[in-house]
RNA sequence: UGGGGCGUCGCCAAGCGGUAAGGCACUGGGUUUUGAUCCCAGCAUUCCCAGGUUCGAAUCCUGGCGCCCCAGCCA
């Protein structure tokens, strides 16, 4: 089958890196994929991965990974190497290139005390309530610290003993000497580092008690590591003339230049860590790999491929434009992918039985199906064919809409791989519900059509005695609007509360049975399906990644 | 009302002074033993608004308007 169509298409940052090549200002470029491992990754670092290491493997160049830890409090070992899973499994490979910000903490720490040599940085006693206060407003510009002429030597002695922990938590910063009245605020004196008792790097245990702020080391990073081009986001814009700033003012073997593009923001969902961490935490979902989630883990258990995810990320483009992509563009994405690729089965999710009775009780014929329409290299299986079999209960209809192309009493239908059958009778309980149905079949009807009429209605079934039963979990968006959060709402008033539909009675074909957790398939007019990591051989457990293109649901309203 | 960004079809997004790509969605039609897929066709006389420059402007200039980000010892 041809692989989903994936053009890379151009961009402003492709643009910049084609122009600063042409000028020769790199003999190959060098990216960088920098998550800071407090929390998972979702869809919105997928964009930033699929750029980083795409524009690596295409120009050709590297892409290191590189951990940005520099806030012990939040970070841990578990989310380092989940997000090397994630990675890993979206495709891209960083081979020996995995990097921690930690491993230039002592380079750092050098280059702050070349800053206060040069007179570029001072250690302040101030309080976080009173550099605040110093800082400034919006509007009015800030005042300096009186730390500020503090002598270099003076700086240099009280740096050393911050560093040896003479000092408690909060009690002096080392500041950047920059400009307190700037109208950027980050330009302010930003604050270079702090001083942390007491916790336990997840990378270098309690050898530290300072530890360098972000602004301060990530433009090091990148200088030491020798990226050409350091991708962020938008939010960062304003803090590139302080990331300029450091890698101007200290010993650094070259100058990555930062180029910002706009996160990615979905319809129907949340991306902010901050969220992610409270549903996961607060028991909202059931953890980072809950399929409802737009977490790479989510995703990957509700079925996702990393081909559908990269094909989903090249669509969207990278632009500095805000935006709100909505999730039908996810969703053709892995429709793409798995129409390709996934073997076709069939699923009964709330069956109704049907009794044909023009078949012997003990009929038993094996039908031939194949696994997929367009491929036949996927071969075929065999489907067994009873007299009792199941179909859904909305494939027929006592009283049908207008338009209705299944079952309906007196009616015939198609069975999919199979022959054309008639209603004849609908058995009904004492409080009138149907239980089952009677039904005849056509013995010529087997790969032909029908003799004078016509047979538009095709559905599929499962053979009553021989099709496993399963779990099947339907999965909705998380939440019902499409900007949780939005008009000053807290975002969990905004969770959808049938986002999870457990089908427990469902009903499979006999070749579903040995389905092992990962495995993708379509159930035939239904939808596409993984099977779960929750499965066994007692009890099959199906997740629906995505429901096919429903045309007539739609135009009923659904 | 400081600074930094952004504004092209319902949603993404090309376009870089020569007369509005593409994808998603949507609407028709065809094929079909999945109301799926596939195929074919349609879908911005107009680019936030208003002036200006030019033979010619989404692209250049001026002035508005709208939206986003920044006052963590978070990243």
């Amino acid at each position: 089958m041809p692989e989903p169509v994936v053009t890379t298409r151009t961009n402003f940052i492709r643009q910049i890196i084609d122009e600063d090549l042409a000028a020769g200002r790199h003999a190959r470029i060098a990216t960088r994929f920098p998550p800071e491992p407090n929390g998972y990754l979702h869809i919105g670092h997928a964009k930033s991965i699929v750029l980083n290491f795409g524009l690596a493997q295409d120009y050709p160049g590297t892409c290191n990974l590189r951990f940005d830890d520099t806030n012990p409090h939040k970070e841990n070992r578990e989310f380092v190497e989940a997000i090397k899973a994630d990675v890993r499994w979206l495709g891209y490979d960083w081979g020996e290139r995995v990097y921690f910000a930690s491993d230039y903490f002592e380079q750092l720490y050098g280059f702050a005390v070349e800053l206060i040599e040069k007179g570029l940085a001072y250690v302040c006693d101030l309080s976080a309530e009173e550099i605040r206060e110093y800082r400034g407003t919006l509007t009015v510009p800030g005042r300096d610290s009186p730390c500020r002429d503090r002598p270099v030597a003076e700086n240099l002695a009280l740096f050393r003993r911050m560093r040896a922990g003479e000092f408690p938590d909060g009690t002096r910063t080392l500041r950047a000497r920059i400009d307190m009245a700037s109208p950027n605020i980050n330009l302010r004196d930003p604050v270079l580092y702090r001083i942390r008792h007491g916790v336990i790097h997840h990378q270098t245990g309690s050898e530290w008690c300072l530890y360098p702020t972000y602004d301060y080391t990530h433009p090091i990073s990148d200088a030491l590591e020798g990226i050409t081009h350091s991708l962020c986001t938008l939010e960062f814009e304003d803090h590139r003339p302080l990331y300029d700033w450091c890698i101007d003012h200290v010993s650094v073997p070259c100058k990555p230049r930062q180029i910002e593009f706009s996160r990615l923001n979905l319809e129907y969902t949340v991306m902010s860590k901050r969220r992610l961490t409270q549903l996961v935490d607060e028991g909202h979902v059931q953890g980072w790999d809950d399929p409802r989630l737009p977490t790479i883990a989510g995703l990957r258990r509700r079925g996702y491929t990393p081909t559908a995810i990269r094909t989903f990320c090249d669509r969207i483009g990278v632009t500095k434009s805000d935006n709100l992509v909505e999730m039908a563009m996810l969703e053709s994405a892995i429709r793409d992918d798995l129409d390709a690729s996934a073997p076709r089965r069939m699923a009964v999710l709330r069956p109704l039985k049907v009794i044909i009775e023009t078949l012997p009780a003990d009929h038993s014929e094996s039908l031939e199906a194949a696994n997929h329409p367009k491929d036949a290299t996927q071969g075929i299986r065999q489907i067994p064919f009873t007299r009792e079999i199941y179909i859904d209960r909305e494939d027929f209809a006592e009283d049908p809409p207008k338009g209705f192309k299944r079952l309906v009493p007196g009616g015939e239908v198609r069975l999919r791989y199979g022959y054309v059958i008639r209603c004849e009778a609908v058995v009904k309980d004492e409080t009138g519900a149907v239980v089952a149905l009677r039904a005849s079949h056509d013995p010529a009807t087997l790969g032909a059509n029908p003799e004078g009429r016509k047979v538009k209605g095709v559905i599929h079934w499962v053979p009553a005695a021989e099709a496993p039963a399963a779990e099947v979990r339907l999965y909705d968006r998380l939440f019902q609007v499409s900007e949780p959060g939005s008009d000053g709402r807290d975002f969990r008033e905004d969770i959808h509360p049938a986002s999870l539909v457990v089908i427990d009675g469902a009903r499979v074909e006999p070749a579903l049975a040995g389905a092992q957790p990962g495995e993708r398939f379509q159930f035939e007019r239904e939808g596409y399906f993984v099977v779960d990591p929750d499965s066994s051989a007692e009890r099959l457990c199906f997740n629906r990644t995505v429901g096919l293109r429903d045309s007539w649901g739609k135009a009923q309203g659904r």
